[in-house]
DNA sequence: GAAAGATTGTTTGATACCAAACTAGTTTGA
DNA sequence: TCAAACTAGTTTGGTATCAAACAATCTTTC
């Protein structure tokens, strides 16, 4: 257990000690919702010159190497729910990023690539998160591959 | 450059091939927010049928360690916007989880502490999130120092 | 001791996300 | 072949999150 030394932060409380964290600092799930915040953050910053809204990328970037998916192959390749992309989806084709067509075998569903015009800024765009990621490569230095292991192995097998 | 081995995951595309993820594939931002997307679903999930909700979970264990902490020190310890507080802490209060006490010397501020029954109701939801804990230390096995380090330095140093 | 600046908490307006319920098509199986 | 089961996408309702702007109150500085 960590009762015998507590884990603290430098902020203050009003009691004048430090911060105790307890067991929450044990906590993977904490730690990782802590860096993933501060990494969207930061890259939410980054980007917010362009016209491109952040959350685009990851979308368009896979639409782009994909031409011709369906929502709900990138709901799944994206790893979000097919009705987080609905909204997505419409604001992008509704800006010109993105277009959709139709599938003769499948009225139901829709094909979708992204315009010249979209290609262009996902490199706009790019060139930012290949920053903000650089930076992030920086700080896990050769661990990187580790890391993305780790990190791929929770998404896939945590249930 | 990957362009040697495309990477690719098992859901097809329209097309017929697979899905290609491209540069995304070596962005740690990418799998971070895949990670922690599924760890705090399964949290959620985990943690649904008690009548705390899961983004309290590390809100009151934090009031609990520190009592009369301020909302402030709270947002600075959780990793939190102050903005995102607000609302949490107002219905942590109104279903008596929590209570505020003025502070003499700051009448900005406010000191927060646990009640008896927001104590036992954590005990609770502290119960389902040890158990989801322990399925993420499962799946890093003894990386899991590694891990926490590495997400500490990404949450303390990105900018 | 008062004006200027900093800090605390709240409000307002965005984005991002999920899950359940729904609609409209497609596939399966008796 | 056609009803039942399944699947794709949308709608609706809920949580979580930030940032900017604001009011109230402290603190600093001259």
């Amino acid at each position: 257990m960590n009762e015998a030394k507590p884990l603290r932060v430098e902020t203050e409380n009003m009691s004048g000690g430090d911060i105790v964290l307890g067991k929450l600092d044990d906590y993977i799930g904490f730690h990782l919702r802590l860096a993933q915040n501060a990494s969207f953050r930061s890259f939410q910053r980054k980007t917010g010159q362009t016209d491109l809204r952040p959350g685009w990328f990851a979308l368009l970037s896979l639409i782009k190497d994909n031409p011709g998916i369906t929502p709900m192959t990138l709901s799944r390749a994206s790893g979000r729910d097919k009705s987080t992309l609905t909204p997505l989806l419409r604001d992008m084709i509704r800006d010109g990023f993105v277009e959709k067509q139709p599938i003769a075998r499948d009225r139901r569903s829709y094909a979708l690539f992204a315009t010249p015009e979209g290609s262009a800024r996902l490199a706009d765009l790019a060139r930012h998160a290949a920053e903000h990621d650089r930076r992030l490569d920086q700080i896990v230095g050769d661990q990187k591959a580790e890391l993305l292991n780790l990190l791929r192995r929770i998404a896939a097998e945590i249930d």
